[in-house]
DNA sequence: CGGACGAGCTGTACGGTGTCCAATATAGCT
DNA sequence: AGCTATATTGGACACCGTACAGCTCGTCCG
């Protein structure tokens, strides 16, 4: 989950740190959910003025931020080489990660997916494989948008349901999944031919 | 836009009615974005006192919901009957309207589109152009949703950009609604072979 | 060893939010 | 005219994010 913990600086008492912070915001969000996420929520989880999170944390938007990419960094990263197989496990995995967190998709939604490094590392991660498989520029970066957008928008669906159009019973997760899936074979065959 | 008046009940005051609080509630969202959207500026612009939309307006999450499925009022349907094209239309007029209205696009994201009978009527739309290009029931429900995601996710990205993460400058409107109908086309592929 | 430094944390406070309650004013119907 | 149902108000409650000043304490320098 790659959370960092603090190299002991000076004047430090035993208390908190940024990785505690952002641990007890997750642990708020997964207890009361979305609307319960608040700065004082936190601290008081911590036993802890309001006040003092902001020693480790510059703003509540970017302890979200801190959060949202810090999931992330759960994500598999393929050692296939092959692009089609490369992405399609890359971006498998992002939906489960997406979908075990249910709480936070509305906020990667509502920041389209996240900033720090490890999103920025999944980028990368994705451009190379399109690269390999002879997308390059403006292209990679219009499929790369297809991709995240259909990947973190399925998430969405899967853990927040609007009322079904159509007909038929809920859906399961897998069948949800499935769903993704199917959806992503469409868009990697329209983007790698 | 589909505005409704309310049809002079006894005991009504010249004032208000819900059409003129959704009015005002989009004048605000239009001049002050979604922070300055509260309540509170939405009566001050009526002159009003805070808790009078409240007769009108079951609470802030409505009145949002409201405005939402009053927008999709101005999405064109298409007169044509192929699948394709009709589905292509109507998305793109979607897509055309989303991005029009730029500061509601994350409250789409966030509810997953609308929920009223404007939303409704699309969806029966599209279930129909469905149908009519031989894909009913289940798999309909799936293509719908993988449509309805792909949509309003670029409509997101049109208009709250994230960082780029490969290179090129900033894409203008039109890249990106090409790049918007290129994705289209490629799921639409899938869906009707 | 002692003092200074600087960081962590707290108390307090400001301006804002959504929304509930009781009371008042007003329009239409009988 | 009187009654009733509704619209609207004033006031309040319980929160929110966060800025400011001051206290406490570990750490380092002299």
């Amino acid at each position: 989950m790659a959370t960092v913990g603090s190299p002991r600086t000076p004047g430090a008492r035993a208390g908190l740190s940024r990785g505690a912070v952002l641990a007890a915001a997750r642990e708020v969000l997964a207890g009361d959910g979305l609307d319960g996420l608040s700065m004082r929520a936190v601290a008081r989880r911590l036993d802890v003025a309001p006040n003092a999170l902001y020693s480790h944390v510059a703003s509540k938007a970017a302890l979200i931020d801190e959060v949202l990419d810090d999931v992330l960094g759960a994500v598999e990263q393929p050692e296939v080489t092959d692009p089609r197989a490369g992405l399609r496990g890359l971006l498998m995995s992002t939906y489960d990660v997406l979908v075990e967190h249910p709480d936070l998709v509305p906020l990667y939604l509502a920041r389209q997916g996240a900033r720090g490094p490890n999103a920025r590392r999944l980028g990368e991660v994705m451009a190379a494989l399109l690269a390999r498989g002879g997308v390059g520029g403006r292209p990679a970066v219009e499929a790369l948008r297809v991709l995240i957008v259909h990947t973190i928008g399925f998430a969405a669906f899967a853990t927040h349901p609007p009322v079904e159009p159509g007909a038929g019973g809920p859906l399961s997760a897998e069948e949800l999944r499935g769903n993704f899936e199917t959806g992503l074979g469409w868009v990697l065959a329209g983007i790698l031919g």
